[in-house]
DNA sequence: ACCTGAACACCGTTCAAGT
DNA sequence: ACCTGAACACCGTTCAAGT
């Protein structure tokens, strides 16, 4: 017999709320998070919800803020430009790898979130630091968050479908390609280290040219190269 | 006054469902498609749609993979890798940029799409051909992948949002980063263009590291180097 | 302040019925 | 063969009502 009216202890809270929805997304995929389902996990109706967030969006919003909380910055305060790069690259897909499921909502422009912004401009100001332009700063930032981001949306997104065998034959440079499905995960995570790494090796090719000697000298732009 | 049972000729086809559907998605977004409201665009009933497509899924399947025809894969065949991979890329961007709105369709897993198949086997057929062992081959082709739908995800997922003035005095170094709302499209562009030049100089190191020779001489797998 | 019950305006999908 | 009408089992969200 449900409780009637307003109960002696609050049933919800908004964490709760957030957390149990995390849940069911790990556990049956983000298709399948309703609102009444959520509600009749947590042992209370639909509309109670509603209390605590304003809309089913703003409920996955915190689930995202939540996730990119792990997020680690912090290498870029003691090492240099690259290996900092490198920890936020990892720590980033990391915490996507951890929830596959939500990364539908973890990708689509959380430009807007605090946590994200003050993690953005931790990485453009270190970057600027450490002697890179501002323009190619912000480049860089958006260079390793598609990397990040195509990653995980490829990788987990569907998962490798059941019939691949079918293709084998028709597509003979494939063989070897996705030869194990039961690998792809591993796959994956070689990919992307291998992209990283070939990326941030690029990038020292352009540190080269562009951006040493800025840290000691003052930039002098466009006076001695005028015109054309 | 509605026509009813079959009409003297068919008011629907699998093409143009697919085409309307996709200039609905273009028009007012992924989220506002609904059956009905698509079978209403066509002047019809929703339930007449499914005598041209078992499921809604299958719908957005046949979109993706329309979507995914323009890219183009032809750049490996007469000129090098570089190019190739280059080619591939801008013209996969360029496919996703054009329908921003399907980016979550098209970027979910299109791995047993056939055509999506025949593109990664033209691809990694031709990074073989050219000296890369097969293994790099697979991440090259992956990385590619990651960088253009990572690219498209955060670009055009939902765009920069609106009260962006209200971050700028609170994080120092975003002020240049993000400095122009109207030049995000400009910036999105031009650090795809940073990123995947970045990560094909990255690349041309490890080909001279891993590839070059073998495209002359035959490999010689595991019987110099033994042991470890 | 916090939850319930019931409703509103939608969904995707099915299926007998019409021509 | 191709479309309709009506239904089924759902959605997200609102809101007066209860304690």
């Amino acid at each position: 017999m449900p409780q009637l009216g307003r109960p002696r202890q609050p049933l919800l809270s908004r964490e709760r709320i957030r957390d149990t929805a995390l849940e069911l997304i790990d556990a049956h995929g983000l298709e399948d998070l309703s609102m009444r389902r959520l509600a009749s996990q947590l042992g209370v109706q639909a509309a109670s919800l509603y209390g605590h967030y304003p809309t089913k969006d703003a409920l996955l919003d915190a689930i995202a803020d939540k996730i990119m909380e792990s997020v680690d910055v912090s290498g870029f305060a003691s090492a240099d430009w690259r290996s900092g790069l490198l920890t936020w690259a990892r720590s980033y897909r990391a915490a996507l790898a951890a929830h596959p499921n939500t990364v539908p909502i973890v990708a689509s422009g959380p430009v807007h979130r605090d946590l994200s912004l003050r993690r953005a401009d931790a990485v453009h100001g270190a970057l600027v630091g450490a002697g890179w332009p501002p323009r190619h700063a912000t480049m860089i930032g958006a260079s390793v968050k598609y990397l990040v981001v195509g990653a995980a949306a490829t990788s987990f997104a569907r998962g490798f479908v059941d019939d691949i065998q079918v293709y084998l034959d028709r597509y003979p440079n494939l063989v070897q390609a996705h030869r194990l499905r039961e690998h792809a995960e591993q796959i994956d995570g070689e990919s992307f280290e291998f992209a990283l790494t070939a990326l941030v090796s690029g990038l020292a090719l352009v540190y080269d040219a562009v951006a040493v000697g800025r840290v000691q000298a003052s930039p002098t732009r466009g006076s001695t190269t005028s015109g054309r």
